[in-house]
DNA sequence: TTGAAAGCGGTACCAG
DNA sequence: CTGGTACCGCTTTCAA
């Protein structure tokens, strides 16, 4: 007898009350005699009770469910994203739905369409980082699911955004080095195209304009952000006829691999480093960046998971309708490891 | 207009035929007029017709979703534990429920029961480090729901686990030590009652016995596993009359704080150390254990997720009923990083 | 080949 | 205060 989960039907039927009365009841309905709504409520106990929330759900048209999908959790940004929807989410009784992409279009789509099919309220999304084309996301929204991005965010209109603000803590990062003394400063960025990318010069020339230097040009080199990839970059830029002694790395990943690289060439003069994103590992390095721009990924994912709810609750209010769009914009922050 | 989402009924109605003609056409039911299933196809497409999932649900008595506790995100054992059970879950179509009880048993309590009301159809536990009380466990159980407990696994009886034997694993790296010629070899447990502790130093002995060596107690201490106590373990274990030239130590994070510690302290003589968990940041540290257990996360996630649809998909078959239980058990392997 | 109706587990309205 | 009933969206059996 695989016996399945008592129902409101079971209770009316030992009780010889009707279903109704029963769902009353458990509810408090006001208008309801006390004895039977003790007599109920304790073989509703004792039969170990529960609500089928699918059923309540079906009927609500909700599933209480956000969805998020991001690439995945090996960086140490999505789960402190995750753990800052996650909190938003159980004080509101939602529940969060999980997929990784892999930084795969494919399985983006794939993930999307499972969530629209499980009827997810929302959704959150860190978009994979070569995804190019936005149908899955415009079905998403032709089938009302609203979404919220952050992080990586795709060029669409109309949409709801959260995101940190790098030219901020690009300024901070490269004014600290020129405060520092340092005058030939090189910028190790990521892939050309990428917003973050062009946060992070944007945020590296500001800095030299407020400073009255001039940019060079030949100061900047990119990198496909693989280990050869930010190998090969940081010999180039060494190559430079001017002495740097100053680098900006794109990400602490990517300051890893460099020092690395610096370590095992046995490099004299180990350039000053200075990198984003904070990861908490940074502190057990002893050749370690000097500095590092923390995104707050906790504060990003508790944001979005509140525009989300925010969202989903106001659906039906003929305001809210297609006006207006939420673009949060933290601040970066320069953290200084000494 | 909050267009809500089509349904079976609108199709029936637009095309003036019943919506049970509509379902089965939908489902290409054989008996079925190929005039009207075209019709029907077409016009579903049309509309961004969309089966809705919850209906389904509830009238199958699933929810396709399995839900996911653990401890937290932060060390990376548990993403690749939660990857290895996407995998299995994407392919059978099965969606993850993600939640985080930060080891505190107040809050997997309220996981576990949140999870139930979603009517997960499965639940992947990693307990939370201190919980002793399992009456939620057993909840659960009786709302036949079933559980795969792994890596952290609560003493109770007739539950299915998954676990990584860290005895084998212990005895290899103890073993690569004397190897080596190290003869008097520290351990820095965790705390003794963990059974992740007791595994430890059952290796320790296991592999000193092999070679014939006596086992010295006072060459083991436990940490509490916070920084201070991780410092503290190391400093009492240095102060054995016997001069230790390596250390096993718990885990690579307590490994991380006392390599810091000994280099903060400049010990003339650094011990080798030899730790557990293979995380992926060790290759970047200039000073790094010689080696590392590996747990194989995703190898238990997929194992672990594998089990629980097997359990669901078989739950009405009469056999399977409360007999056989499932314990999975994993060799783990020492990594050599030289 | 198609329609009608029951039922999954609830909620909520209307009577009485 | 309680029972009856319609309905949420869909699947499936029974009849026609």
């Amino acid at each position: 007898m695989p016996k399945s989960a008592p129902t409101i039907k079971e209770i009316a039927r030992k009780l010889n009350i009707s279903f109704s009365t029963v769902s009353r009841a458990l509810h408090d309905h006001p208008s309801i005699g006390l004895g039977t709504k003790l007599k109920v409520k304790k073989l509703a106990e004792e039969l170990g009770y529960e609500p089928n929330q699918t059923a309540v759900f079906l009927q609500q048209g909700k599933t209480y469910t956000i969805g998020v999908i991001l690439p995945h959790l090996a960086e140490s940004f999505f789960p402190a994203a995750i753990s800052g929807i996650e909190e938003v989410a159980i004080k509101n009784d939602y529940v969060v739905l999980l997929g990784q992409s892999l930084d795969s279009t494919e399985r983006e789509i794939m993930l999307v369409e499972s969530m629209r099919k499980h009827r997810v309220d929302g959704l959150i999304i860190s978009m994979a980082k070569n995804t190019t084309n936005y149908e899955h996301f415009e079905k998403l929204k032709k089938s009302n699911i609203p979404i919220v991005f952050f992080d990586c965010i795709p060029s669409m209109k109309e949409i709801h955004t959260v995101s940190c603000n790098m030219i901020s803590g690009s300024i901070q990062a490269v004014s600290y080095l020129l405060k520092k003394g340092h005058r030939v400063i090189g910028l190790i960025n990521g892939p050309e195209k990428l917003t973050a990318s062009k946060e992070r010069l944007e945020g590296y020339q500001q800095a030299l304009l407020k400073n009255r230097l001039k940019f060079d040009p030949s100061l900047v080199v990119n990198s496909d952000l693989t280990k050869e990839g930010n190998i090969k970059a940081l010999h180039e830029i060494l190559k430079n006829k001017r002495k740097i002694t100053a680098i900006v790395a794109f990400h602490d990943n990517l300051a890893l691999d460099i020092m690395q690289e610096l370590d095992i060439t046995k490099q004299e003069h180990k350039p000053v480093i200075v990198s984003y994103a904070n990861l908490p590992m940074m502190q057990f390095l002893k050749y370690k960046p000097n500095a590092s721009v923390e995104q707050f990924p906790y504060l990003q994912g508790k944001k979005a998971a509140e525009i989300i709810l925010d969202i989903i609750k106001n659906k039906n209010n003929e305001q809210n309708q297609n006006n207006a769009f939420y673009k949060i914009i933290l601040d970066s922050k320069l953290i200084d490891y000494h």
